[in-house]
DNA sequence: CAAGTAATTTTCACTCAGTGAAAACTTTAT
DNA sequence: ATAAAGTTTTCACTGAGTGAAAATTACTTG
């Protein structure tokens, strides 16, 4: 029996013992058809079936169950399944109950409003980040693709490069000398090398620059958030377009108002000033992956 | 065994043959530990296994199984279980591929440029108002309660009475005859013959109005959308605080405007103008349930 | 609009996956 | 330290979940 989960756990989990024991079947495969349908194709039942490997009577019963909490509804018209409203409630209830999210909402508030550009909040899962807030400046909408949920490379956002610097140099090596890297703008950047550079740079300062190496467009700084022990419980960032934050690393009003932002959510976590983070600097450590 | 679902399917769905068969068991218990986590609430193991009224082994493998998938997550803190960043991303994934809101989102961006008041799209379920997107208007922000994702009752808000007119009167007398209704303000329709004169008020004149019946501050204009063969497939309205939109019967832009947009996102989804919706006006049809 | 085709829904019998009880192990309280 | 409470793992049993195939329904197409 194999096990995919497109979305995470492409590998066991490192700290806690590897799960793949201990799964119930049915619910495996129930998840399964969610994270197919993440992919927004609605599909129908054989195609589901094809996919998943399995007989159509299971996948049948499998989106009967889904389908009577909401967690998928079939398309009267064409006959596809796709997400249901379920997933929308939930996603709700888990930005109400995150402790992350409820700590830091009225902060991002304040430096939103201060600085009037974008200002998004993320943690960093697989070494990969995902956005869990986007409160948009007070100018014109809709130029910054950014949305919440959404899933992105780490060596190219400043959030991502940021988180990376604060986390284990061992995790963070192995994942910059296998990542595929993909140049989207000049800015981009595309070698082991060149990211651990500015990984260790970016340690030093404490916060990170991203000159549009995304979205040409699109520039930004970006802090970590710490928690207890120094452990890192994810970042946030101010954006804007080329127009209004270029060169980047002259915005010092707002770095100012980001770092203090930073450190005030760290602070609400738990993070005591002058504690060190959990991770020595990615220059300090050059032992191998054994 | 009994079953229940807190979200919705309070009786088995009326068109549809009723599911309960059909269900898998372990499926069924893995998604009722989501909705149960869903109330934010995290818990422990064994607090769940009480709630559940399973073995504390099984609730463990259902768990292990969830997290494996990112469903949900344990905070290794206190030990209890939340929702995990993978419903973030579901939800995201519904928003993209949802044809309502692809269709709708462009529009709605309009007229919330054109009105500069607070926008709302959503949809009924189980006679219930539940949020697709909100676009937050151009004034101060926060003010308004709303949250996309989040579920409300239908007989006191302009979007959900909006939705009842235009559903099967037979499920709305239903509804209006055993809801328990509760006087949020001042304005808020609290009998059964209020609430169905007003919905026959507001199908005559194809909108309708909220003059603070949830929130007092808050008043509204909701349209229904309809699809092919003249299906109600949700609603959208013009939301402001009560200093900008009272007298709420007297925005005679905005609603054109917003009549405009709901019959614009009608026409992209099939509905032809001049085709009446599908179900008749709730003071033509006197038959009772059986 | 009938005959044919494809997809969905239901039945059914088999058997192994999922189950709870209890043991082993961890963590937290005292 | 020892005890108490919670978590993880083992284990043997059996009925829940399974796929094959039949029945039904929804689409094509001549």
């Amino acid at each position: 029996m194999f096990m995919q989960s497109l979305t995470l756990s492409e590998k066991a989990t490192p700290m806690t013992q590897n799960n793949e024991r201990y799964q119930i079947r049915a619910v495996d495969r129930a998840l399964r058809v969610l994270t197919l349908l993440a992919d927004g194709e609605p599909r129908t039942l054989m195609e589901l079936s094809d996919a998943l490997e399995l007989s159509n009577s299971t996948t049948f019963r499998l989106l009967s169950t889904l389908a009577s909490y909401n967690f998928v509804q079939r398309d009267e018209a064409s006959g596809r399944y796709h997400l249901g409203l379920a997933t929308l409630e939930l996603a709700r209830s888990f930005q109400l109950s995150n402790p992350l999210q409820q700590i830091a909402l009225p902060l991002l508030r304040q430096l939103r409003d201060d600085t009037a550009e974008t200002v998004h909040l993320a943690v960093l899962d697989q070494m990969e980040v995902v956005y869990l807030e986007k409160l948009h400046g007070l100018h014109a909408v809709g130029l910054m693709s950014s949305q919440v949920g959404a899933r992105l490379l780490a060596y190219c956002t400043g959030l991502g490069k940021v988180m990376l610097a604060f986390s284990d140099p061992q995790a963070v090596r192995e994942y910059a000398s296998q990542v595929a890297y993909v140049r989207f703008t000049p800015t981009t950047l595309t070698s082991v090398e060149t990211l651990l550079g500015e990984l260790h740079a970016i340690r030093a300062q404490g916060y990170a620059f991203d000159r549009g190496e995304r979205e040409s467009e699109v520039h930004c700084i970006a802090a970590p958030i710490l928690g207890p022990n120094g452990r890192l419980e994810g970042a946030l960032s101010v954006s804007g377009p080329a127009s209004r934050m270029h060169p980047v690393e002259e915005q010092g009003e707002h770095i100012q108002k980001l770092l203090a932002t930073a450190r005030g959510i760290s602070n609400l976590l738990g993070h005591r000033a002058g504690q060190p983070p959990a991770y020595a600097d990615i220059s300090f450590n050059h032992s191998q992956a054994r």
